[in-house]
DNA sequence: CCTACCGATCGGTAGG
DNA sequence: CCTACCGATCGGTAGG
């Protein structure tokens, strides 16, 4: 099918935008070259969430931050790279959060205060504000190509590490029971599934909502025996 | 582009194929139309579960049973409705198991007996054989359409009571700590995560891989209070 | 259920 | 980062 009339739904050219005269098109910040690439991957993490890594287009995530279909490959080498950023990016900012959540702890903190503090960090990252970049993790894990695979699975295992000590310490005091490895994986479940059907109590809503706080006191009552 | 000469990459007719004479193209079995669903259902099941739902094609499907390119739509309106028929069969499954796993205990089991029924039934609908249509349903749940989704929220309704009322038993036993209602999505979480990391014991491997035994174990200890 | 096909869309690229 | 484009693939359909 030759295209000599060029196909305008191709690739959708601003309809008004007249040219400002010797002014830059862009400002500043939007020209500075790691925002646009945080734009981006902001964009890409909420669309890969919301319809999936195949189901989202690199037109889709242009557009979502104004630009033209072909420039997301100017910021990432392909769409796989751009997946892997992602959840690059949300495992990194997991483990800073976790750090800090710890760090805030009183010295000699109990297993038990790591542990709430574990799991209310969690839930923030998974649940809070700017929670794409986990989900997509989350959902697409399996997508993530070998080589890419590889790069984030060393974030996990830091961050997953972090959850064995403390598990370890509850179930040599007594607190938690069960084969510390699968108990382990199955608590990472109980919290990650949140993802699937948490929504933040919103302003009006009839029925009442549950708080991050009500999820992390529910998964403390739920896995540790009483103190 | 004008495709006088017929494209063969485009629909590939099979290669060899002398047509034999006179018998029919397909066995009674194969021309079944009840079978040739179901195979398009298994296929859908294991392919949307390995690439995710628009990660696979309508071909890719046909492919894997045999069928040309269009032949899929004979049977299914839409890769939608494929979609939607993979998650109402494996909920149709899931609550039959279910069904078996309670009818097989003693009359006036204990709420534990119970409870412990319906976690080794969930994981063997889960992790099982021929277990790709629960995981395609927890991972590609947000693509349903509204329609479709109304249908299969029924089912899901249905065998989520049967662990409501069991879970509420055991709560008002003292057996399990939390709101009841967020303890039930926890558990889920649990049970649900372990089609992201579990791998069946394979002969010759190395290192010994848990049973699904082992799992269940692990999630009475985890949950349930030493009776 | 196959044949033959359509219109739309996709990831990605060369050149500026 | 935009322009203009390519080759491939996709969901779906008419007619048999």
């Amino acid at each position: 099918m030759p295209r000599t009339p060029p196909d305008p739904s191709a690739d959708t050219p601003p309809a008004d935008a007249p040219r400002p005269r010797g002014r830059p098109r862009k400002t500043a910040e939007e020209r500075d070259d790691g925002n646009r690439r945080q734009a981006l991957l902001g964009a890409a993490a909420l669309l890969f969430r919301q319809h999936g890594f195949a189901g989202t287009s690199t037109r889709d995530i242009a557009q979502a931050v104004g630009m033209r279909s072909g420039s997301p490959f100017y910021h990432f080498d392909s769409k796989q790279a751009l997946l892997g950023a992602v959840m690059t990016e949300g495992m990194r900012s997991a483990l800073q959060h976790q750090a800090q959540a710890l760090a805030a702890l009183p010295a000699g903190a109990s297993a038990r205060a790591r542990f709430a503090a574990l799991v209310r960090s969690h839930f923030d990252v998974l649940l809070g504000p700017q929670s794409d970049f986990i989900p997509v993790m989350l959902y697409e894990w399996r997508l993530l190509q070998p080589d890419q695979r590889a790069a984030v699975q060393a974030l996990k295992d830091d961050y997953e590490s972090v959850w064995q000590h403390v598990l370890d310490a509850l179930h040599q005091a007594g607190c938690l029971r069960g084969d510390p490895r699968l108990v382990r994986l199955m608590i990472f479940g109980a919290l990650n599934w949140s993802v699937q059907w948490y929504q933040p109590p919103g302003r009006g809503t009839s029925r009442q909502r549950a708080t991050l706080d009500d999820l992390t006191r529910t998964a403390l009552e739920l896995f540790l025996t009483t103190p």
